[in-house]
DNA sequence: CGCAGTTTTGATTCATCTCAATTTGTGTGG
DNA sequence: CCACACAAATTGAGATGAATCAAAACTGCG
């Protein structure tokens, strides 16, 4: 985890690849004799100390890629579940539509994330994932890896580990979205923000927002009046340097330091 | 899926057990030789269509139970994760909580639904998992149902569909915490209820709360207060009667046309 | 350069929280 | 069985944080 402080180094997941326009169905995949093996997200994706030969199975699942222009959808509500994803390079927001017609972005999905596991319940995908930027995923056909995991328990272990993390991070959202007032959640996503970043080798401390004040209210539960005023107010305490999508943390531990002092102090009786 | 509209049959899910103290550990685990083929549940936990011979390795797996006293911990986070459980009879309430000390209830589990998919990941639990009245669990221990779902491809399948659909039921409440105002969220609350105890042939009409307001309230992230006065207000409105824990739903199409006008209408030009 | 979309800022309203008091329910011991 | 204390739930009044409404500033794009 290198931080990069200080050099003006902008935290840049920019595609490496570039149009492509088809908007639907397999149009957009490429089939280019990809080696997982020598991948740079191949520990975010598989399983840790892979014999050979197993990771030469992953790399006949893995095959294959698909692109994403800005704002392609890579699936919709409603369609057929076939595939997880995994983000090559770009980044995504995945929204959530309800029967009754609500919305919500609940999640902002960056390089080695993984994305489709809403749709094996039910056989079809529950949210929408769009492209933030151009963007590229690699794309495991859902039967194919669960045939694999049969013989493959590293897999399979690797697969119940990643569904139960979905399901760890989505609880941290709830508490966030139940507990928090408006600007502790613009912190929390900050912080959030960074930290995936610097997993990544990108400074934590500077980075570019690749979503709209739209999206980021949507997902942190709030309005844009409101996501603008936090982001004015931490500027005046000195705490960031907000320039419209560029983000400059300057005193991390004292953003994590208006986490730390939760309404929740009724709890030290229990 | 009946109904049992009118009668004066107030959903029980009154425990069949008693006693058993012991607050930890493996004690209060019974092997009373279960068979799985026969429970009523069976539908919830297992796949569907299992051939007798797998039924039989299912039993294997599924020997043991506990019970649980009202208040006690089936499990707490940062406890190492070694089962899976399904809830036998009675009620319990799951809390998560941050590391800067908040608390938030995320669901309340009950018969035939499961506990313990958020360990998988960490191998230690992320929640505690508290007991709302006597209950009992059945307990698979992780290590024996993952070996076994190697060789039973339709035990795989429905544990990658079970975690799946616990990523989907916490996307649901995501939508609500982000979009839902106060009596939404409380109306939410109670149509869920119903349609759980529709499912397992409990009246959906009239039920009895398990839980006190103030688990209600950390659920919904609102306070006491502001759930009780929702409660009072659906009951002016001839929606619901409220006496304490026990609920009566009048109109159920009223309270589900309450959730049908979100504030998300401008939605309808994008 | 101008126009549309996005973001910021300001003024006001409103929903929910907070604080406080009352009611109701529950358990205990005389 | 009743009196009492204690906890849970309701109700009211007032404070406040976030939403809403409105306008200005800025950005990017043709």
């Amino acid at each position: 985890m290198k931080t990069n402080n200080g050099a003006p180094h902008v935290a840049s997941l920019e595609p490496e690849y570039r149009g492509n326009e088809n908007p639907f169905g397999a149009g957009g995949i490429s089939d280019s004799g990809v080696d997982c093996a020598q991948c740079s997200l191949r520990e975010l994706c598989f399983p840790p100390n892979l014999a050979d030969e197993e990771m030469r199975n992953i790399d006949v699942l893995g095959g294959k890629r698909r692109k994403l222009v800005r704002g392609q959808s890579l699936f919709r509500a409603g369609y057929p579940f076939e595939s997880l994803y995994v983000v090559k390079t770009g980044f995504f927001k995945t929204e959530v539509l309800t029967e009754d017609g609500r919305t919500q972005v609940t999640s902002f999905p960056m390089a080695g994330e993984i994305l489709g596991m809403d749709g094996i319940s039910t056989e079809a995908h529950s949210c929408d994932v769009i492209a933030l930027e151009d963007s590229e995923v690699c794309l495991f056909p859902f039967h194919e890896i669960e045939a694999l995991s049969a013989q493959m328990s590293a897999l399979r272990r690797h697969l119940y580990k990643i569904l139960s993390r979905e399901i760890v991070r989505n609880q941290g959202l709830i508490v966030m979205l139940g507990t928090m007032c408006a600007e502790e959640r613009v912190v929390a996503f900050l912080l959030n923000l960074s930290e995936r970043f610097a997993a990544r080798g990108y400074s934590p401390v500077e980075f570019h927002l690749r979503m709209s004040r739209e999206e980021i209210s949507s997902y942190l539960g709030l309005t844009i009046e409101t996501v603008s005023r936090a982001f004015s107010h931490l500027r005046e305490a000195k705490l960031i340097d907000v320039d419209k999508r560029h983000i400059h943390l300057f005193d991390i531990p004292g953003l994590q330091a208006l986490l730390a002092k939760p309404a929740a102090a009724k709890n030290i009786f229990q």
